[in-house]
DNA sequence: CTGTTAGCGCGTTCAA
DNA sequence: TTGAACGCGCTAACAG
């Protein structure tokens, strides 16, 4: 067994008690005491047990996040990076970090939460991705359970966020590819109930509508926010009477697949069509073409969520309670 | 605050240790008191809490994973399905996963090692990218902490493991270059602290070998599994008076960024020059053209080591303490 | 079948 | 400046 304040109290002749305060650096505890326990915890490899810091303290020390797995083998290397910066924000305030996986708008999610909150396994939760109408958040604010999410949503739920500002970031793609001398732009939306989703799709439409081009509904599909589908929506774009020479796509992933699905038809991506994506990837700057895009800086994101995070949970005020990023447009060769 | 033992009891008018029982499902409560004591726990929306769970029974149900991260912006995909396989995998157990990164080979590492362990807060923990002389292994061994790794080791260490048997798959990888007509073979070699580039590296020379074929040294770069340095080593590799006809990258980041690089120069990747990377990650499929790569199941290897894991915390025998799995060579475009 | 007693390892009153 | 006593919420040994 490993050691604890007991065997130290025992080694140095003080009482448990005091050997705590004096770890803990109280200041009632003479200054030469304090050494010595000191010195003496540390040549016997002393270290606290957390759990029963925790379950003293009613605090763990943790933040909890659930990633909204697709099927495997459809993962998004964005949550890699978010995952990485939530990690790392939290273990700048001695925080661990507690991660499930989860489908997201499974019926199994709702349990998946509960058993983070109601097992006080965590101090709270990171929420992303967040819905139009999102019942995670609901219910975390139900419990009066601390969150902090990734993204806004379209009711007039009232709680702490993060969100980029995804209606100005595809506004300025677009009108970029306007002034490229495009007239046929079509979108290739992420699944409609996220919230993001809504953003992105009115900063297309108000692009067009401040140039004055059509907006033609059919040049407008919906994805899912995989390569696979990026694929599919763009043969259906490319499929039509009149194809769109400029095609935005609601994330990086779905700009790959995009670019493939045109260059499988003989199309030059940056020359016959142009592609944009959103996100940024790592890998976006070495496809090929190296793909434009807007990006966000998802592990500074992940740090400042759980940043945010856990100062409410430390009950201290948030200076905004919510912030709004601007995002910026990355042209590489896929836009021409 | 939350409803504890305690709250049933006093309602009930059981003392605290029968309703643990009943709900724990003992055999030594009557039926019907079990039944009560159930109902009305559920009625009062009782959920044990966790963390005065795992200080009695001296166990967190956790397990702990340190993702390698290397810079961000310059993360594996990889990672987050190995990730998701461990959670799921731990998930089905009923155990929790804690995460943790940390650069591979920064002085750090021992520091978020202990931390774990020291502070008890995971049960075990799965190492990953095993290094061919591993601290982390090491350390953790001499620690008696149960642990699993992904990866073997160069040292005699004595550890359980899985690992995909990567000399085989390149010396597939290779056989089929040279099946199509390639001499000049060239080999994109993962950090060579990694066990597994020596693995990759052997299997490119045994084929090499045992087609008679040259070894020629200045065939082989070292990478560090990132686009941008495979995009590096294969330019140089180009650059060669006699360059390779054929490329095989130690993983698809590398290969990406090789396939960019020959790009760049005009060639055609799978006419010109083929290309062959090792992960098949998400994204493999659908770059331009589509990675010919070696498969390892990744997601399910994850989900293999958290079950391996809590076999062993559990005290159970492992069936094999050694588990190797064969890859499998998936052909697209990339290599013609 | 059920309750009493004892901790798990720690932090925190309160008295001395 | 120090220590005894208590409790966080739960499980387990032992009586009865």
């Amino acid at each position: 067994m490993s050691v604890t304040l007991k065997d130290i109290a025992r080694k140095v002749g003080y009482s448990v008690t005091t050997v705590s305060r004096a770890l803990n650096d109280y200041d009632d505890v003479s200054e030469e005491t304090k050494q010595l326990i000191k010195r003496v915890a540390q040549e016997m490899g002393y270290h606290p047990h957390v759990i029963a810091q925790s379950l003293q303290r009613r605090r763990t020390n943790t933040v909890g996040f659930i990633v909204p797995a697709t099927d495997r083998y459809l993962s998004d290397p964005y949550f890699l990076e978010l995952l990485a910066g939530i990690g790392d924000g939290a273990a700048s305030h001695d925080f661990d970090l507690l991660v499930s996986t989860c489908k997201p708008m499974d019926p199994q999610e709702r349990v998946v939460y509960e058993r983070m909150v109601r097992g006080r396994r965590v101090d709270g939760i990171v929420v992303a991705r967040t819905r139009c109408d999102d019942e995670r958040i609901a219910y975390l604010l139900s419990e009066g359970f601390p969150l902090v999410a990734f993204g806004r949503t379209a009711s007039d739920l009232d709680f702490p966020c993060l969100d980029v500002d995804g209606e100005r970031g595809v506004y300025e793609a677009v009108e970029y590819l306007i002034g490229l001398g495009h007239r046929r732009i079509g979108f290739i939306a992420p699944s409609m109930y996220l919230m993001f989703a809504e953003h992105r799709l009115a900063g297309y439409k108000r692009a067009l509508r401040d140039n004055d081009l059509e907006d033609d509904a059919a040049l407008v599909v919906e994805g899912n926010l995989t390569q696979a589908r990026g694929y599919q929506r763009m043969e259906q774009l490319l499929d039509l009477e009149e194809p769109p020479t400029a095609v935005v796509a609601g994330n990086d992933l779905m700009a790959f697949g995009a670019m493939e699905a045109a260059q499988e038809r003989g199309l030059v991506v940056g020359r016959d069509v142009a592609v944009i994506g959103f996100d940024d990837v790592p890998l976006a700057a070495y496809f090929h073409p190296a793909l434009t895009t807007i990006r966000q800086p998802i592990y500074d994101i992940g740090k400042m969520l759980s940043q945010m995070l856990i100062k409410i949970i430390n009950g201290e005020e948030l200076a905004e309670r919510q912030i709004i990023l601007q995002p910026e447009l990355v042209i590489r060769e896929s836009s021409g």
